[in-house]
RNA sequence: GGCGACAUAGCCAAGUGGUAAGGCAGAGGACUGCAAAUCCUCCACCCCCGGUUCGAAUCCGGGUGUCGCCUCCA
């Protein structure tokens, strides 16, 4: 078995073959850091950490890049819109997008390089793409000359003339066809600019990608990834930057995300409903964001609403409770196998497969999860069903929903932690009650518990807790 | 205008030829001193019309509808 993924490339599912496997080597575009990150952002942000890590529970050694965008027209504009250096803004950002994406629990990229440390190698390659004869140097701009790189438009599947039909060309620029793009830009007054053979300019947004990437990885890429609306312009354009600098492809696979809309409206800063990742973790708890996200295929579109986080969210919880029930259940575990450690074997073989089965083919997290509900019902019959528990058993279970959740991160494993003597206390004072058949007192008890946010279940093997 | 995606229950959603996973919500029941959790049962003629096939949610054709890209955008 082989993991499939959905190349934009060639419009198909096709099974990963890394260049030089075990090795995989994975480029996201990371953000403009020029505002905080929103929900939709997010979502490519989570959906890509994921792929990440499942290729690593796959065994595969992943080597991820995300690059920061610390300069272009947004970074400038607002700059000078807050009066801020470039730089500034850029430091303040990247560090708000480093707080977010933690808590949204994205780790780290391995490499994260910004375009502003890059300058020599973007300008090392506008100078090889005029050498080749891909570009022209038009009044101390840069172009890409899209009429010399025939394939263009191969990865937007549109003819060049086709794509013509809607290009336009702003006032000020001296391109030769309106799909040419700019490589590096010429200063203009108070802006950030660095030396080049061409004069003082700064690098064209598409670029930078394409010079990082040949910086640290000098083959193909294996994989490269982002929001669904890069496909055009911006990796269209890496891919002629990088076939003009090289006469090779920049990667093997291009994976793109589906859009987030907000209440079946599309994020939009003039219809004022941008979602701050920043904001809603105040709200909402990053997991039920995690398994809202996951809930759903990549590619597909993904509708956001208070509504959908609150049906994930009780999902979720499911999950959890059953995890909750499973930790404590090992207090009581031995070593009996029967018929019901038997049923529960098979359920969690079956989750295996479909879980692997399932992640396989394009990552199609919405049947990963449906495999972990199968096995949580299975696992709530045997902890009802059965006991004492078998305890190798139960550590293969949770064995599994750690390695799942190590690629979903969408559930709490923590051990559970301990009481302290007084409430300890309590609950043991409560348990005596019951047996005494005094319920008022046992229930003053919970409710008093309750008040301090310590929730009680009683089961037929004593009684659980947990915090609200 | 060009290119493309999608249409499955109240909601979310998987399923690419063999009589519809899973979750949320809802109804009934079991368990419980009560509660919580849990379990059991119930809840879909897969947008429409044709076609191919022994057999289609799944393939083909034609509609209808929603959305996206072609312009900065994750």
């Amino acid at each position: 078995m082989a993991v499939k993924i959905y190349n934009t490339l060639s419009r198909s599912k096709e099974e990963l073959k890394p260049g030089n496997p075990p090795l995989v080597t994975f480029y996201v575009c990371g953000p403009t850091v020029y505002d905080y990150i929103h929900i939709g952002n997010a979502r490519v942000f989570i959906i890509f950490d994921v792929i990440r890590r499942y290729l690593q529970f796959r065994e595969y050694d992943v080597k991820l890049i995300q690059n920061y965008t610390d300069i272009d027209d947004k970074m400038i504009n607002r700059a000078n819109e807050q009066g801020l250096t470039v730089k500034t803004l850029a430091d303040q950002f990247i560090r708000a997008y480093e707080e977010d994406v933690s808590a949204l629990r994205v780790r780290p990229a391995d490499i994260k390089p910004k375009a502003t440390e890059h300058i020599p190698e973007i300008i090392e390659l506008v100078e090889r793409l005029l050498r080749n004869g891909y570009a022209y140097i038009a009044d101390g701009d840069v172009y890409f000359d899209t009429a010399s790189y025939p394939q263009y438009g191969q990865l937007t599947r549109q003819k060049q003339d086709e794509l013509l039909a809607g290009a336009r060309v702003d006032p000020g620029e001296k391109k030769r066809n309106p799909l040419d793009f700019v490589l590096w830009k010429k200063k203009k007054a108070g802006e950030p600019a660095w030396d080049s053979p061409w004069g003082e300019g700064r690098p064209g947004w598409h670029i930078e990608c394409s010079a990082m990437s040949m910086h640290y990885l000098d083959d193909t890429l294996d994989i490269h990834a982002g929001g669904a609306d890069l496909i055009f312009p911006h990796h269209e354009n890496e891919i002629a930057q990088t076939w003009g600098a090289d006469q090779r492809q920049l990667a093997r696979y291009w994976l793109h995300a589906g859009y987030l809309n907000i209440e079946e409206q599309k994020m939009s800063k003039s219809l004022g409903n941008v979602l701050t990742v920043r904001s809603l973790i105040k709200e909402h708890n990053p997991l039920d964001l995690r398994f809202l996200i996951l809930s759903a295929h990549y590619r597909s579109p993904l509708n956001f609403s208070d509504e959908l986080v609150a049906q994930s969210r009780s999902g979720r919880l499911r999950l959890q409770e059953m995890i909750d029930n499973l930790l404590s259940a090992h207090k009581s575990a031995g070593d009996v196998f029967g018929e019901n450690e038997e049923v529960l074997a098979k359920a969690l073989k079956g989750a295996q497969n479909r879980f692997t089965t399932a992640m396989d083919d394009d990552f199609n997290t919405a049947d990963g999860l449906g495999a972990l509900f199968d096995l949580a019902r299975s696992c709530n019959i045997y902890l009802k069903e059965a006991y004492p528990y078998n305890g190798e058993l139960l550590d293969q279970v949770q064995q599994f929903y750690g390695a799942v959740n190590d690629v979903f991160e969408i559930i709490d494993l923590s051990a559970p932690e301990s009481l302290d003597d007084e409430i300890a206390a309590k609950i043991e004072r409560r348990e005596q009650a019951r047996a005494e058949k005094d319920f008022a007192t046992a229930d003053q008890i919970r409710d008093e518990l309750l008040n301090s946010g310590i929730i009680l279940e009683d089961t037929p093997h004593g009684t659980r807790w947990k915090r609200k």
